[in-house]
DNA sequence: TTTGCATTTGTGTTCGGACACATTAAATTT
DNA sequence: AAATTTAATGTGTCCGAACACAAATGCAAA
């Protein structure tokens, strides 16, 4: 345990013959300053590298902040469970440094829900808002509230180029596709046929799986790999009849080698039919860790599932937040995850490390 | 901004009617307290749920720590250099909390240095320690010592059952074996071989590379793919020309369609040797994201690469002991880190999401 | 009863930065 | 020149825990 020395306040006081005091106003230009004063601060400052004790700040400054985080309801979807859970994990983690977090749930199915929560979170007054903005065009104005009024905000999931976010935190859907038509391709040889498969309840996201369709389809043109051919299936999973009896015909494909279900519970809806029709050479790649699907990545239906990550997604987003609040950091606006590949094998080191 | 309350020691000596010096005494068990005041201080913090301001804790003791590394020298090895980047990341990480890193590098290959080295990280009286333990005997003395002098030391890469580190950070071998096995099997059918390659410029980690050949080899028994015969080569690479020698003869290998190697360094040079030759249908599995082996996985000669990502592990075994000697936290004594698979088309993404 | 010594407990300062307030110096008005 | 405003800067307190030191108390011996 040595006594280290850290330049403070006080020691630029000293160096620079003015009171800690003016030191404090020229760091955070506040109160006016004569322009004798700041000329010997900052010629102070710029000599040396000044560091200030984020303990010390923190403590001193005896504020509080509340974190506003609207995303979709947990309850309407898996996938946005695990996002409640990392948002959990991190008002845990910040709590202690007087950080609060303030969930609005919206309806995952009606764009009006997100406007009035939206509405609601606001009312508030947050310090700062995390936000999964699935709807377009209802997210963009209030980013443009959130500017005005300057409060910092950062997007998950899915990104909005036009906004202006502290950052932006989620997959390379293009990339992300192209993992998925790289797993789907490996060991095979000869012509074969490949499906794309989008089931979704809401047509809200599917910028976002045409980007993943994109990333997936382009991966054999670059590669010339031209005689596999790819299908594309949309189908909406409100009627499960309509979807199994596409399904039954997508089955039908000749030489159909594989499945890229571009969602999360899509996943688990193809495996199970899969599985119940005995199709068990048919690769099937998913996306994210759900429960359901992790069932059928274990006993084999599912081959690969990619980890979007929607609990890590959550928490690195309020911890950007948390830290620039308190700590003033800034981040880099695209904050890409990897890409992770979950078999079989590799699963339960995920999980595991997941609980830490 | 709202202004929270907390429960401070100044509120639990007012609650139960002693000064604030008792109550400090009495968390702290230092000093005598009379068995009156200790009772009701303790009723007091039964009833309610202290948490002490870690920020002022740590301000207030305004000691700082030292944390010793030891590890192999970077320049001897790539793998070792990766590490120590996380060395210094996680420096400048926790400098700011009075936390300093001295790092103490051996001879990958000289058991002898290893003891010495460790000796002048001991001279210098660390508050704790980080050690990659590669030579078993010379490592189980040191840690006796730390414990009779309660340093608490965290170990990384190598897990030795016999200490009782704060804990052990790395992969599980076996299972790494077992994945390398699974994306062997991949799309493969009928007959086939596979080889298991050791290639090691020294003998220490024999045990480390001999789990992971175990995984490997079980994941075959355990899921019946008897049609599958696993041939194993232990080279060392100090011969360079008795190495390729031995290589071609493996590649001559009937119906060989996959090589897994077991080491970083081991896996560019079997991808030199498969692409000098060559053999562009062997499906080869290698470790570490070593800049020549991102070559090979960019060109495709190598296939996939499971990264034991050694700069994450530094870098997370430094946070454990900043925690633990700053706020008192405790580990989960076995720290496994996800089997990450990379491949060419998620490598960026791996790579990119390393920088923030 | 008083002195001496040990035990117990309260008070005060420190860490470094934030911020309120007091004080000084300079500029302006009367 | 005195009075008053305004700008500039210094001082002091607070945040919450740690720890040193001082004060108070108890008890036994003189």
């Amino acid at each position: 345990m040595s006594n280290h020395k850290n330049i403070t306040i006080k020691d630029i006081a000293k160096m620079s013959g003015v009171s800690a005091g003016t030191v404090d106003r020229v760091l955070h230009n506040r109160g006016r300053i004569s322009e004798d004063a700041l000329q010997k601060v900052v010629t102070v400052l710029n000599q040396i590298d000044y560091k200030p004790n984020l303990l010390a700040r923190t403590l001193g400054s005896k504020k509080s902040f509340r974190i506003a985080v609207l995303v979709p309801d947990p309850e309407q979807d898996p996938y946005w469970m695990l996002c409640a859970n990392g948002i959990r994990q991190a008002e845990e983690e910040w709590s202690q440094y007087g950080v609060t977090v303030e969930p609005y749930f919206f309806d995952l199915f009606d764009k009006a829900s997100f406007h009035t929560v939206a509405g609601k979170a606001n009312e508030s007054n947050p310090d700062g808002v995390l936000v999964a903005p699935i709807f377009y065009h209802e997210a963009l104005p209030i980013f443009e509230m959130y500017t005005t009024s300057s409060i910092p905000y950062v997007l998950i999931n899915t990104n909005i180029p036009e906004a202006n976010p502290l950052s932006f935190i989620g997959q390379d859907l293009y990339q992300s596709g192209s993992v998925g038509a790289e797993l789907m391709s490996i060991g095979q040889n000869g012509a074969y046929a490949l499906a794309v498969l989008h089931i979704y309840e809401d047509v809200h996201n599917s910028v976002h799986l045409l980007e993943k369709e994109k990333g997936f389809r382009e991966y054999f043109t670059q590669n010339k790999l031209d005689d596999c051919t790819v299908v594309t299936y949309d189908l909406s999973n409100h009627d499960e009849a309509a979807t199994e009896k596409k399904i039954l015909e997508l089955l039908d494909t000749p030489n159909l080698k594989g499945i890229f279900s571009t969602t999360s519970s899509g996943s688990f809806l193809a495996a199970s039919l899969l599985e119940k029709h005995g199709k068990n050479n048919i690769r099937l790649v998913g996306y994210d860790l759900l429960e359901e699907n992790l069932q059928y990545l274990k006993s084999g239906v599912i081959d690969f599932l990619i980890n979007q990550n929607p609990k890590h997604q959550a928490f690195t987003g309020i911890s950007h937040l948390a830290n620039h609040l308190l700590f003033r950091k800034n981040f880099h606006p695209l904050y890409l995850f990897p890409l992770e590949v979950i078999t079989k094998q590799n699963l339960s080191s995920y999980l595991n490390s997941a609980i830490h």
